[in-house]
DNA sequence: TTGAAAGCGCTAACAC
DNA sequence: GTGTTAGCGCTTTCAA
């Protein structure tokens, strides 16, 4: 029903190689003529099928997005499909979402491919974001699927496979924020986190480099209390804080560091008078509102430097791209405050002083 | 490169007619040479060619999902497109993410339309999310395009035009939140929230009627204090207490009421001790820790509406579709108490009692 | 500079 | 039941 080419061109009284040349501005072509075209393009409201191209040119201007492994779009994968957008919408490529679900112990022989890769030709290359591992990235070498990777939430068991990736450098961005704490005279670091979980594997090593370094004893709760963060990051507070064990600052990932500061805050003690704090990241919404310390990264730019990774991938199949490191930098803010060098061997942390409200509790 | 159907017929020994009825599930066909196919598709590794397909069956099995005027994907848009991202990866459909930013007041002749529209065949039909205003509808409608509309943001001046659309009765849910209140005895309930936000005029005229309705007068602090949810529910109730003015309830979207909450609990105030409260949506990890009463609304269901209405509408275009809408349900916990009908004419509210912390005040 | 025609991968109508 | 073939909308040789 819609017009087509030949429409054009019967419209225009010319050919419908020409109309395509009109189109893909053919330079060689009669002023006069392409006037005709253009105008016929216009009345008819004539809008080219991608598709019959991509079939043409045997490249579809498309690719895909994969979450892996997660059950909803978390507002950090949110900004990196943001960037993805951003950066295809330029280059006039489609940015097609979908989310694949995998085991981790399946064989990649076994493996069921995102649907994208089960017929072919939608989409070139396909962005791995989400939590991925090792088998898929197998399957999709064997089967010569192009593919870029977030690497941050990477988890391989042998040694790396080399692939083309994009990953922001949070092993450094912990490590400096550790570090920062430490040059402010602090030696009671406590580093939260549930350690099982793939994007806190890297935060946990910058911060156990750091302290290595500095020569001091790591104070980790790296068990995780709770599945959710937040209750997490409260949790592991109220234990430090009631076995009275020794802490002037603590670092952690945005969600758990939010949790702590409420565990703080119901405890009588404030940040940074009592407490100094970094977080990894942000919270929605919350460094917003308070002025917080914290390493930031730029996730749209990540997701950006994905899709352009991708789009150039598709470009020339089978070349291989240098790893892409977007850099994480440590915001100082308001959260963290000298620590007297003068310190006894066991800093004492200061007693609860309310007890915690009865609301907020409960799951 | 890949194998296509021709790679298959030849290896197969049949036509490539026959591979076509294989894939496509025909049952006219010889279960040998069926078994000959599909050792040869297994063996070739070959993927069909979706593009190609839907250029002969004039259909691509596609749908758009479009952020209109957003600049980033919040966390109740992101909640839509996984319930559209679901039921379309169970019909085997693919989902284009894109976005889109217009101005309301270019004319409908003027507006540039989304990407996947631009050219044609790509998704035969559009989901419009995000904030819409009515010279889109108009423009989508003159094109032809179908699509269908999330119109809980839709803003429209005249009439509203009869769209195919879901949404979420955002009215009742605010009404039904408001009589909660009444019925346990407040009366000086206080709506917060930005009324220029396309997205918060119906709770805010859900909220009047009830009011109305029991004849109270309505107490609403509906201007913007700060472009930051948090921050207006902060400065919001800042502004209430300082004032003095008469508070037993508060009913707010959830970033304002978070906001609100907050500031309650600066000023030394209590939920629901001093202040009941209900909140209308989810805020992002909120409700998982504090047992809120509030207003839920199941947006993944919402999203799989809105998908499973865009694949009908391509099936039989041109057909119209009833207005689906998802309900929003008060979900009674833990933030709200009854309040003794005895009451003076003006309820004083409690008196600041803790200066705001210095930390949080800033950007 | 332009038109005619082959062909991209696939489906479906038609003939056998 | 199966093979043959026209044609989906487009690009790109090849001739003119």
């Amino acid at each position: 029903m819609p017009a087509n080419m030949k429409d054009v061109a019967k419209k225009a009284g010319v050919s419908v190689g020409t109309v395509s040349r009109v189109i893909n501005q053919n330079p060689t072509i009669d002023p006069v003529l392409r006037q005709r075209v253009e105008k016929a393009i216009a009345e008819l409201n004539y809008r080219p099928n991608t598709w019959a191209r991509s079939l043409v040119n045997d490249v579809a201007p498309c690719i895909s997005f994969v979450l892996s492994n997660r059950s909803f779009l978390h507002p950090v994968h949110s900004r990196i499909l943001q960037g993805v957008e951003e950066y295809c919408d330029a280059a006039e490529y489609f940015v097609l979402y979908s989310r694949l679900r995998y085991r981790r112990e399946t064989a990649s022989a076994e493996l069921d491919l995102p649907r994208v890769l089960r017929s072919h030709g939608i989409a070139d290359c396909v962005i791995l974001a989400g939590t991925n591992f090792d088998n898929l990235v197998e399957a999709l070498e064997k089967q010569q699927v192009p593919f870029v990777l977030l690497a941050n939430n990477f988890v391989t068991h042998g040694g790396r496979v080399p692939v083309d990736q994009v990953r922001w450098n949070d092993v450094a961005g912990a490590r400096a924020a550790t570090e920062y704490l430490i040059e402010l005279g602090h030696r009671e670091i406590w580093y939260i986190g549930d350690a099982s979980l793939p994007w806190l594997r890297a935060p946990l090593e910058g911060y156990q480099k750091a302290m290595e370094a500095h020569g001091l004893d790591p104070r980790e709760q790296i068990a995780a209390l709770s599945d959710n963060g937040f209750l997490n990051g409260r949790a592991s507070v109220d234990m430090i804080v009631e076995r009275n064990l020794p802490m002037t600052a603590i670092f952690a990932d945005a969600e758990v560091a939010y949790g702590a500061w409420e565990a703080l805050r119901l405890h009588g003690l404030k940040v940074p008078g009592d407490v100094s704090m970094v977080v990894l990241g942000e919270q929605e919404g919350w460094s917003d509102v308070v002025p917080l310390t914290y390493v930031s990264v730029d996730l749209v730019e990540t997701g950006r430097q994905l899709a352009k990774m991708a789009i150039e991938k598709m470009k020339s199949p089978g070349a291989r791209f240098p790893e892409v490191v977007v850099p994480m930098d440590l915001i100082r803010r308001g959260t963290c405050r000298p620590q007297p060098i003068t310190k006894t061997e066991l800093v004492e942390a200061p007693v609860t002083s309310r007890a915690p409200e009865p609301l907020s509790g409960t799951k």
